[in-house]
DNA sequence: CCATTTTAAATAGGAGTCCTATTAATATCC
DNA sequence: GGATATTAATAGGACTCCTATTTAAAATGG
């Protein structure tokens, strides 16, 4: 049923390639994080909150990092100490608390991007096309994560109120956003941005349809067979 | 020079898009430990020693995980606690030791890996020409980072003294394994083997540009410009 | 061939991640 | 209005991960 037990499918193996590259990305961390006295988990959290002006709730913030809520209770603990967020109480619920970045955590946060990075110099030394195919790779990858309800909705153009997908057919930029009042191609796409506000289910669900239909499919490289062995 | 601080290029948006699946691939990995006894790093170390016949040295698995020696020292003693790793002095140097993975800790290691996986469901979505091409752009993003000395030589095809690259041209496998002694396709192709022999530079450089020039040029999808804003 | 430098690993010490389970304070819903 | 659910904080424990230091064995070099 499920090719999951497969020890050596093609999806197992790319698996294992990500698990690879994970660990250069969290090297890169690192050594960004440096002499900046946070660690990789911290700068992600800072990274998260710099995009979110209104805060995000403890809660959020463990659903976007995949992890348990004590652990970001710990991470908020330690950012807190070190003055780099703050928490206000939300007015819609007592119970919970909005978390911000201070202007110190943003300027961390920023520092942290904005370093070196071997990852980001392997993927830069990628050609155009081959960029471009990987990013819609990994919109579909994370589109397919979000339906099965690993990770919450992610701020992509794809499931944008304001993304019109293959509004001007065969243009080199064949994708619109309203917001922007411009035309965006394949390589503009953005796994995060400010400025997203969710569709509905419904509109999500055709402008992916149309999104998809876009572009013919992918030519095969060779093989396509079960392989050797 | 560098494009690394532009804030919003394609590589930096790639790397983000890395970063998230690999938050999932963490939670993956506790998912799969669940009940089993070990953690995601101790699985992975697992995993790493059972490929390896001949056992590692603590200063290998630490450049292979890409962390500081103490780190797999505590990582080493966690395991060789619940009897999942031995070591044995190496016959070589006296100083060091070589480790390996006992009977019960490759079972373990065998039931993480084989572990339902949402990132692995998500790529299995994938149709087999884009499983292809992300296969190719981690091939790729491996060897640029091992080229870096961001991580060991892998024991990726394209690195190993058995490939023969598009040794025959224009069939749906074009490449061979002299190892297996079949013809390869692109699908077909592994990061880790267990019966990887590391050709010498020059090989490896030579095969490199063969296995490169394989295939025609991936066609790009929309834009190539800089972009909208 | 012995002194020096380098290297492998273990140790010490400390900050922080990450989990499960529990508790406390709302919120929500029949 | 009281049972149930939800948000977050707390407790406790195992472990990750770092830098710096120590120990011992190799490699180098005069």
């Amino acid at each position: 049923m499920d090719q999951a037990e497969a020890p050596d499918s093609v999806p197992t193996r790319l698996r294992e390639g990500f698990e690879r590259i994970a660990l250069v990305l969290r090297a890169d961390l690192w050594a960004a994080c440096g002499a900046i006295g946070v660690n990789p988990t911290q700068a992600q959290v800072l990274a998260l909150l710099s995009g979110q002006k209104q805060g995000l709730r403890a809660k959020e913030i463990a659903a976007q990092m995949a992890v348990a809520p004590p652990t970001v209770a710990d991470t908020l603990a330690a950012l807190d100490r070190k003055g780099l967020v703050t928490r206000s109480p939300d007015p819609a619920d007592a119970r919970a608390a909005r978390v911000r970045v201070t202007e110190e955590g943003r300027r961390i946060g920023r520092l942290v991007a904005q370093a070196g990075s071997q990852v980001r110099n392997a993927l830069a030394a990628l050609d155009p096309a081959e960029q471009a195919n990987l990013l819609l790779a990994q919109i579909k990858i994370i589109r397919t994560l979000q339906e099965a309800g690993a990770i919450p909705v992610q701020r992509m153009c794809v499931s944008c109120r304001h993304f019109r997908p293959n509004a001007h057919p065969g243009a080199p930029r064949p994708h619109h956003c309203v917001f922007l009042n411009a035309a965006v191609g394949d390589r503009d796409l953005r796994l995060d941005c400010g400025e997203h506000e969710a569709a509905d289910p419904a509109v999500r669900s055709a402008n992916w349809t149309a999104f998809e239909t876009a572009r013919p499919p992918l030519q095969a490289p060779t093989t396509a067979e079960p392989g050797p062995t």
